[in-house]
DNA sequence: GTCTGGTATTCGGTATACCAGATACCTTGG
DNA sequence: CCAAGGTATCTGGTATACCGAATACCAGAC
């Protein structure tokens, strides 16, 4: 029954959600698509129970949208969406950047500064999908550090989306700039100068949403 | 089976979800204490499937805190968390304000004015749980305006969490100055001015902070 | 008396089965 | 040919039952 999913050391439920998320920014499910419980219990050799407590993760997530008694569909995710997703991001970011720069602790801001030096090798190199990964990486620990962890569980749930949103446009040119403009962030916070880190953070998600903007041809 | 329910016209699932958070914000769990599954449904008269959906809700929500295998417990809600609490929710109202003031509708600041109409009547009346609702909804409606469903819906959940802070300290002496705060962010959404907007919900939300700061005692 | 091993019990995770609302298709009468 | 009603079916909601992991408790040996 873990047949298809590999030995299960986590849920099932776990591993649909995990499953089904991969498919969604993965692209391999369209928006509007249906997704039926039994077809996808079936499918993956599980019953409904794990498939339909990953669904429900997914909704509040805002991969799926479910309507009345009529089941799931994949959600939309174009330009408006993308539009009110960056503005989410934009003041939670700002908000992490300054809390880590209050808070960061030295052994926090080595930290930060080991992955961005990996960052920048890996972008230098072109390995472009260590890169972005690395670059998420980057995102990561300064929530962490900011100390807040509700502040870290309402972001983490919007990294899948940004990595639906930037499924295919992987662009390398983009990875140096953005080391450039992390290394702003980093500074600042080393300085513990909460206003520029916010400032910094700000504009860094400004230009990404910029881009995606533009990517989406918005 | 829907005996100690009512007769569902919602599923189980969200009447035992609202049952459960509202013991939780009432105080009738206290933290730490322990929810099992098999006794909340033997309780209620229902299955164990909704329970768990409802729990695996108030988890997502910060209600709820599992461990491991060996169930969930009502999660701490003190000093420190509601600092969190206040953090992330100063972020998201400001950006909710800014967001009004740029969107807003002469339609929706109508209806915002009724609400603060109705608020400071009920508020010179000395109706306190009318009072305490109809500021929620003056925040709720201003969120709507935003005209962005991701920040509604990121800060849904965070108002039982304020409603759990603020189950005792309801305070008549704030309602009043708080109608004169809520009639400046109005006033400044009126004007379109996000800026301004911005800053005032800021202002706004740091007041109440500091207030169930001294509340709690921390 | 204490430590260790095993066993009983608790409880979450999952499967199966049943039920009810909703939809879509088909039939029948006009 | 079209409309209205009914019926088959699809699908989500819920109940029940089983399983295995984790814990707590007890017994026996040192």
């Amino acid at each position: 029954m873990t047949d298809t999913l590999g030995d299960a050391h986590q849920s099932l439920a776990d591993l649909v959600y995990v499953q089904l998320r991969e498919r969604i920014i993965e692209g391999e499910y369209s928006a509007g698509q249906r997704l039926v419980e039994r077809e996808l219990a079936d499918s993956m050799g599980v019953s409904r129970i794990p498939v339909r407590e990953a669904m429900q993760r997914l909704e509040r997530e805002g991969f799926l949208a479910v309507q009345a008694r009529r089941g799931a569909v994949v959600a939309d995710f174009g330009p408006e969406e993308a539009e009110h997703f960056f503005a989410v991001r934009e003041s939670l970011e700002a908000l992490a950047a300054s809390l880590a720069a209050r808070h960061a602790t030295p052994a926090g801001v080595r930290g930060l500064e080991r992955l961005l030096a990996r960052t920048r090798k890996a972008a230098e190199a072109g390995r472009l999908r260590e890169t972005v990964s690395l670059n998420a990486d980057f995102h990561r620990e300064i929530v962490e550090l900011s100390g807040n962890p509700l502040l870290r569980d309402m972001m983490a749930p919007l990294d899948g989306r940004l990595r639906r949103l930037f499924r295919l446009t992987s662009d390398v040119d983009t990875s140096l700039p953005m080391c450039t403009e992390h290394q702003q962030l980093l500074d600042a916070i080393k300085a513990r100068d909460p206003e520029t880190a916010a400032a910094l953070a700000r504009h860094h998600v400004a230009g990404t949403r910029a881009f995606a903007r533009q990517a989406l041809g918005g």
